[in-house]
RNA sequence: GCCGGAGUGGCGGAAUUGGUAGACGCGCCAGACUUAGGAUCUGGUUGGGUAACUAGUGCAGGUUCGAGUCCUGUCUCCGGCACCA
């Protein structure tokens, strides 16, 4: 009850505001009817959604899960972007409630990982108690805002009987391989078949691996790539390096077809979809073995032109790559040692920044190129990854941007095979020595290419891939840029593994022992080394005599993969997610579980992708209903301070949503945020658009109220029961159809500038309909719930037949007539050669030929004819006349 | 460089299938009520012109009876990716 006792520390306090100084001065008394709403929804728990077994449960209504992207609960509590996300799905929540649905609209917090171990440390307070602090201030925040939530099925990350099924979700994943049908499957599968230990290890969903990693020594941790942006810590900006550690990893590009395919069927912004498939990128080539001029070795290297081939005038290796020190010669070796080092020391950072200078070595060894037996050096350069395709490409300088660049630094020989235009000489064949002036990148038709001279690039592709098939030496294949996920980081706070370790080997914990708390740590700074916090509990770490528990934790996104399942039955201390109450709010026959998903575009390929990826692992081991978990995707648009720059401290320019509740009420707040303009885009924070809202509310508040000269409110004498006249009537049901359409569609700032023209209309009559504008509180009830839920029981009070029982949300929105929108006449426009001229109300029903008529009849239309012959003549009914002359 | 999105009054933004450009709000101007107005109400408000009229949706063309909307070219801004062979 925290929350209440700050509202009332809000009402009494004295302010310092200079606009508004007391609440005589308010337009409206929201400070008192907010507070006393937003109490009285939670004590009558209006918002709790029932699920399939309970008692009240209706399983005849549809379903629909709308579902935000749940906040950090950090030090710095709500800013004005959150409620923006938020105030939008609790229009569609509350309307979809209205239209009839069983609505689950749910809030948590993903309170695991840096942001708030970070504030933790900076603080000096352990990361629970702050994390606690931060929840007890956001709920609070949220609360008062009136959002109509079910509290009850609250999640948080960090508490131990949620992080008791990521943990167990992550033995399935250990316990899981991907079978031939590209499948996750039991690994006791792998077993039955007798696999030896390590090939099944080998094949886990979670492994372990030896690897190069981001290493961040600011954070104390290693990153996944997604993590790292320019070389630097995407929370705090601090530098990365690789170096090779032992670390979980999960096998997600296993899944990186799907992960593309499965895109498809999803309601998604063409802009998301792209940008993790641009991710994910997939590219389709060859691999190709050349073998070495004076050893037994072969390389294989990856290409998606093996149409360029009889162009490859030498290779180029990761300095990584395992056969460098096989392929070096003597000679060679000291400057291919020392530029392996000087690779080895660069962080990200500076090879990006080196990106323009292209550097390398000659090994001294050879390779055959095998479609026409040419020696051509092998060297090694920090251009090529080995973490991509084999760690070795064929470098074909006339045709690949990075290979011209490189060989002309290096004057390694340029030779055309690709020419823009056929050349039908006949000639094609011979080796033209002549160096290409330009780098051609594109397709066009093979030439100086023994046998594919004269094919277009297509067809020699498939040609070439055939060719090396029969000789054995290569065959087509897929690649990804996506890599496997970096699972484990060297953190406190964060779920730790249900994984121990025993004669060097790991396993999973038994179910039973689930969840796994971490141990109570007085000092969980990192310790600055690679081994992690945890190291400092010797008592946790020994599992048994002879085993010991992994170090790491998971990382912040863990807890994120997979809350909107618990949301459907967060109490269940059996299962992750009861299986009734999965199927109901997941199901519905399309793809993806949750109807409708907001938030921000900064987890387009993070969380989004990382959350599918679970999800399908999930749905393969038969524990959800749907392959993907989001069906529909909105991406609210960023909110830019008054300055139109990004809101930031060091700015000044930061919006407080406490201050603007504070001031001019929550449901100014929320209404001025939809009325900004779309959600999807970027826009800057207005305070005199607050008031503008402000004074739209105080209008509607008006409608029904009136002010004694003690400034005292009550029902306004003006306020009747007498049907609305013809006029008003028409526009009500427009504004009802038009905000029922708009709120599908997300058009909220359109449909709240057609509850302000129906605002005004209500204004200029002068006996105010009661029934009509108790009607037109239903459609303002989503945008507006404590103000249309005040003057619904304020009209109640003195019309008692109008009174309704229960909340303005209980009752159904309201149908519109769609006789009331039709009127007798309509404007008809008249254009001389496509210009205005003339306008005429004209009946409804009136044919073309009168329509024509009238035009052609009036003054104006005949001045601008000038008595010149009808050359043409468009009659659009309802519309207008154009006529041609 | 590549990919995606967007350019409309002083500002945020409206405008089904091509059919009255500028809804609604902000700001501004004038008036009313007022001791007062930074409250409220009424009216006005794209530019030029007293006016009739005319120009006008980044720019240049095109299609059409008619283009913010369709087509071609071009410029600018925003977001993302960036040695991925």
């Amino acid at each position: 009850m925290s929350s209440t006792r700050r509202l009332r520390f809000f009402m009494s306090a004295p302010s310092c505001a200079p606009r508004m100084s007391s609440d005589q001065r308010k337009a409206f008394p929201f400070s008192e009817f907010e507070p006393k709403w937003q109490a009285e929804w939670e004590a009558k728990q209006a918002f709790r959604t029932p699920n399939p077994g309970d008692s009240d449960f209706d399983a005849t209504k549809p379903k629909y899960f709308v579902l935000d992207m749940f906040p950090y609960p950090s030090g710095a509590g709500l800013h004005v972007g959150h409620p923006e996300g938020y105030t939008a799905t609790d229009i569609i929540g509350r309307y979809k409630k209205m239209t009839g649905h069983n609505v689950l609209h749910p809030m948590g917090w993903d309170a695991f990982g840096l942001p708030a171990e970070q504030y933790a440390i900076k603080t000096g307070q352990h990361p629970r108690v702050t994390t606690e602090q931060n929840i007890e201030g956001f709920r609070g925040q949220l609360k008062r805002l009136g959002f109509a939530y079910d509290w009850s099925r609250e999640v948080n990350t960090t508490d131990p009987g949620y992080f008791k099924w990521t943990q167990w979700i992550f033995t399935k994943l250990y316990n899981s391989y991907v079978n031939e049908a590209g499948k996750a499957a039991p690994i006791s599968e792998l077993e039955a078949q007798g696999l030896s230990r390590a090939e099944i290890d080998a094949r886990r969903l979670a492994y372990v691996s030896e690897a190069p990693v981001n290493w961040c020594p600011g954070l104390g941790t290693v990153l996944a790539n997604e993590e790292v942006v320019d070389g630097k810590s995407e929370v705090g900006g601090f530098p990365v390096e690789r170096r090779p550690m032992r670390q979980w990893m999960l096998r997600i590009t296993a899944f990186a077809q799907r992960l593309i395919d499965e895109l498809d069927g999803l309601d998604w912004p063409e802009s998301i979809r792209l940008l993790q498939r641009n991710w994910i990128g997939r590219s389709e080539g060859a691999e190709v073995k050349f073998s070495l001029a004076d050893s037994d070795h072969t390389i294989t290297v990856f290409t998606t032109r093996p149409d360029t081939m009889f162009g490859a005038t030498y290779m180029v290796i990761a300095p990584e790559h395992p056969l460098v020190d096989s392929i070096t010669t003597a000679e060679q070796k000291a400057e291919v040692e020392a530029y392996q080092k000087s690779v080895a020391s660069k962080s990200d950072l500076e090879r990006t920044e080196l990106a323009k200078d292209k550097t390398g070595v000659f090994t001294g060894g050879f390779a055959i190129n095998p479609v026409n037996d040419e020696k051509i050096p092998v060297w090694i350069a920090d251009y090529v990854m080995m973490g991509y395709g084999t760690g070795a490409i064929m470098a074909v300088p006339a045709h690949d941007e990075r290979d011209w660049e490189f060989a002309t630094k290096f004057h390694l020989p340029i030779r055309e095979v690709v020419a823009a235009a056929p050349k039908l000489d006949g000639d094609g064949g011979s080796v033209c020595e002549m160096e290409p002036a330009a780098c051609f990148a594109n397709e066009g038709y093979a030439v100086n290419s023994g046998f594919l001279n004269g094919m277009a690039t297509q067809g020699a592709k498939k040609k070439m891939a055939t060719w090396l098939e029969e000789k054995g030496l290569g065959k087509g294949t897929v690649n990804f840029k996506l890599r496997d996920w970096l699972f484990s980081r060297q953190r406190y706070w964060g779920e730790p593994f249900p994984i121990v370790w025993e004669d060097g080997q790991h396993r999973s914990i038994p179910e039973t022992e689930l969840p796994l708390l971490p141990p109570t740590l007085e000092d969980f700074k990192p310790t600055g080394t690679p081994l992690p916090p945890l190291s400092k509990a010797p008592d946790w770490v020994q599992y048994s005599e002879t085993a010991t528990r992994e170090l790491n934790t998971m990382p912040q996104w863990a807890g994120s993969c997979w809350y909107y399942l618990r949301y459907c039955d967060a109490q269940n201390s059996e299962r992750f997610v009861g299986e009734a109450a999965e199927k109901y709010w997941m199901g519905g026959g399309k793809p993806g579980g949750v109807d409708l998903y907001v938030g921000g575009t900064e987890h387009a390929v993070l969380h989004l992708l990382y959350a599918r990826f679970w999800h399908k692992v999930l749905f393969d081991l038969g524990y959800v209903s749907t392959p993907e978990p989001f069906q529909k995707l909105v991406n609210q648009g960023l909110i830019m301070g008054e300055d139109g720059q990004k809101m930031s401290k060091s700015r000044g320019n930061v919006v407080n949503p406490d201050d603007v509740v504070k001031e001019y009420g929550a449901d100014s707040l929320r209404l001025y945020e939809m009325f900004m303009g779309p959600l999807e885009q970027v826009k800057p924070w207005s305070m005199k658009g607050v008031e503008g809202v402000y004074r739209f509310l105080a209008r509607v508040w008006r409608l029904v109220m009136e002010q004694n000269a003690e400034g005292e409110w009550s029902v306004s004498a003006a306020l009747q029961d007498v049907p609305a006249d013809k006029q008003v009537t028409k526009v009500l049901h427009e504004t009802i159809k038009k905000c029922g359409e708009d709120i599908e569609k997300l058009s909220f700032n359109t449909a709240i500038a057609q509850m302000m023209v129906c605002t005004n209309a209500f204004t200029a009559a002068a006996v105010k309909p009661a029934s009509a504008i108790a009607t037109f509180l239903k459609v303002l009830g989503p945008f507006a719930p404590h103000l249309a839920e005040e003057l619904k029981s304020r009209i109640a009070s003195k019309f008692p037949a109008l009174a309704v029982k229960g909340f303005l949300s209980d009752e159904s929105w309201p149908e519109y007539d769609p006789a009331a929108l039709i009127e007798d006449e309509v404007e008809i426009v008249f254009q001389v050669n496509g210009k205005l001229r003339d306008k005429a109300r004209v009946a409804i029903q009136a044919s073309k030929e009168e329509i024509e008529k009238i035009a052609l009849a009036s003054p104006r239309v005949q001045e601008f004819m000038e008595g010149k012959p009808i050359k043409k003549l468009i009659v659009v009914p309802g519309k207008l006349v154009n006529i041609v002359v």
